[in-house]
DNA sequence: TCAATATAGTTGAGCCCTCAACTAATCCGG
DNA sequence: CCGGATTAGTTGAGGGCTCAACTATATTGA
């Protein structure tokens, strides 16, 4: 293993964040899938499980799961939408909206930790670089898919 | 969500890792687990779990459950080091070997795409930074659990 | 020497992740 | 208006991930 690809270290990465947020979210009673869900609905809601499996590039049957424990837990309201029978609508409970800031304080300091010692213009770079992969990615999978 | 973390960008690419892989993969009788695998077992062999999980940045437990499938299936023999009869040494079965080139086929695409319209020195700067969040992370680690 | 400590690996619990197959509701063209 | 296609969500199977508690072996120091 001399070079060590671009891949590789997204994935020692993705593993410290596990470590991370499952340390630090478990004394709130949360869990990572709450972390970038309560991000979203912080600014929007209600919103079906739909939009937030596409917003957060999670596949529904996940967002099913993670939805039912956060409701389970008393974070999420799922009720059906009365204009669209299929569709779930998700909101926020009190004890929900009172995780943002926790939350919001721990995912900061995770990005601290990672760009530590890099300057404005080098997070700037780095976003910017991980936001291509991000759209290479997304139309590597809209080309597989409409093969 | 106006403005999406470094952390948020990883998560997402993960997703699709894990997508990409367990896509390509799948043919091969083969599981993402063994990608990083068989990167270290093509240069080094046998090697302990204890050392793989710690080039990998892997948890021992997942580390364990990883190599008792690609034994299950063949890819990997495990047998208790007579030097050091708690240690297990992991080397690769002929079918083992024979998944390397194909495997790093697959992995080179993977890299391909989430670096596609890149030039050299922005491939290089995007490594030199994830480097340093793995760095970070590191540091961040030793130090919590020296507390 | 031999008991305390440390280390390598395993197991259990529990969350995250995907795909494929399924249900139920909606939409749409004939 | 109704039957086939589409869509939102659920469920089952199975790998990946961590931590904590456990077993068995090795080290080490009084």
């Amino acid at each position: 293993m001399k070079k060590k690809s671009i891949g590789f270290h997204i994935g020692v990465i993705h593993r410290g964040t596990c470590k991370y947020f499952e340390k630090n979210l478990g004394a709130l009673g949360l869990h990572r899938g709450m972390v970038h869900v309560l991000s979203i609905m912080n600014e929007c809601q209600p919103v079906s499980q739909q939009f937030l499996s596409e917003k957060l590039s999670v596949d529904k049957a996940n967002m099913t799961r993670i939805l039912v424990k956060l409701e389970e837990s008393g974070f999420v309201e799922r009720t059906v939408d009365q204009e669209d029978r299929r569709s779930k609508l998700i909101s926020l409970t009190d004890k929900g909206r009172d995780m943002f800031l926790p939350v919001e304080e721990i995912r900061k300091g995770w990005t601290e930790i990672l760009s530590a010692g890099m300057t404005r213009e080098e997070r700037k770079t780095y976003l910017s670089l991980l936001l291509r992969s991000v759209e290479n990615m997304n139309e590597y999978f809209r080309s597989v898919d409409n093969d």
